[in-house]
DNA sequence: ACATCTTGTTCACTTAAGTTAAGAAAGACG
DNA sequence: CGTCTTTCTTAACTTAAGTGAACAAGATGT
């Protein structure tokens, strides 16, 4: 497991030995039941999230009803925007499958950024490129319709629309679960 | 028009003098005028872009039609995905205003990076803050209908509104433009 | 001053998503 | 094993956005 942070870390930056060792002291793996919430609306946290394995998903409640804005699967990070504003959580967090997580805190990150400047460097890396994806997957989310985001998503990640349930899917592609249904028979009827 | 950028860096570290004269030396600033293009689709780029004055705009040519998708004014930043990619851009950037923008490219920054920590910081925690932003603006898109996100863009950027022409707000929107036209009557229509 | 292009609005019509309700299928649990 | 819940699909109806066309107002250019 850890193994799998080493290979993911090292596309960023090369660790000694001794930096290796300073993580793994470190005690964040977190092994996580599925349906644990991790974060609440209202609540607040200076908790990161990196997803060894499983999934995630972050959702907010509006109008007692769950909206879904994403998931986070094997080697994926998630640093809720309330952990960098230091206000009360908008959303929740939860594992929709049991979960090996590598949980960290914010002073924590701060102190190993100042004692080992590659970190610093890594965390730069990291936030540039996810900022850069995320700005692509919006733009092709404004760009395009809802049976397109569905067939686009298909393409990207479609180990989620099998491992996810369809009303998680729906409320995560902007739609109705009803309207997925009628999309996904449409799409189909097409093929035929 | 330097103060203006000092005082958004002063938010992230401070400078010593020496730092700002390194910074200054770079002679980054540059006037455009509207209309100018400062990336195409297809072009390879190691340019960033910071807005001290004026309004740029980024949109992908799809169909023959312009789909705007972000607009970044006064002390907002760009870093385009394909220049963290090094890949082709797959939109344009153009200015709808005449700009004083402030214009870096990745090696220049990858050598004061080296050279001042301090920036490497400033950068991580930018990004960080800037990631953590477009995930919440993401999320509130999905999570909104088309005339509840124009009410909202009404409230977070009523600048916008006034200086941007309304096809483009429109295509911002994820609308079409006749769409807008009619959402915003309705909207009238419900005040009085 | 005139022609042209861009921009924004309106209208009629089409298409797709929202809504409400009902029922089938799959899982969870005692 | 049956009961209860969650999940998914289908259908009928409503609402809103997409589409194509026409028009008016402004800006641009010659």
């Amino acid at each position: 497991m850890q193994d799998l942070l080493f290979d993911f870390i090292s596309k960023y930056v090369s660790l000694s030995e001794e930096e290796k060792n300073a993580i793994v002291s470190l005690n964040l793996f977190r092994s996580v039941k599925k349906g644990t919430i991790l974060l609440q609306e209202g609540q607040k946290s200076r908790e990161s999230y990196f997803v060894l394995k499983g999934c995630i998903r972050t959702y907010y409640l509006i109008d007692s009803e769950e909206k879904t804005t994403a998931f986070y699967t094997e080697m994926e990070a998630l640093t809720p925007p309330s952990v960098i504003s230091k206000t009360p959580s908008e959303y929740y967090i939860s594992c929709i499958e049991d979960c090996i997580l590598l949980v960290s805190n914010s002073d924590m990150e701060a102190e190993v950024n100042s004692k080992f400047p590659k970190f610093e460097i890594m965390c730069r890396k990291l936030s540039e490129e996810l900022l850069a994806k995320e700005r692509m997957d919006f733009d092709e989310f404004k760009t395009s319709s809802p049976e397109q985001r569905y067939l686009n998503l298909l393409q990207s990640r479609p180990d989620l629309i099998q491992r996810v349930p369809q009303h998680q899917l729906a409320s995560y592609l902007g739609i109705q679960p009803q309207s997925l249904s009628r999309l996904r028979a449409r799409i189909l009827e097409k093929k035929s």
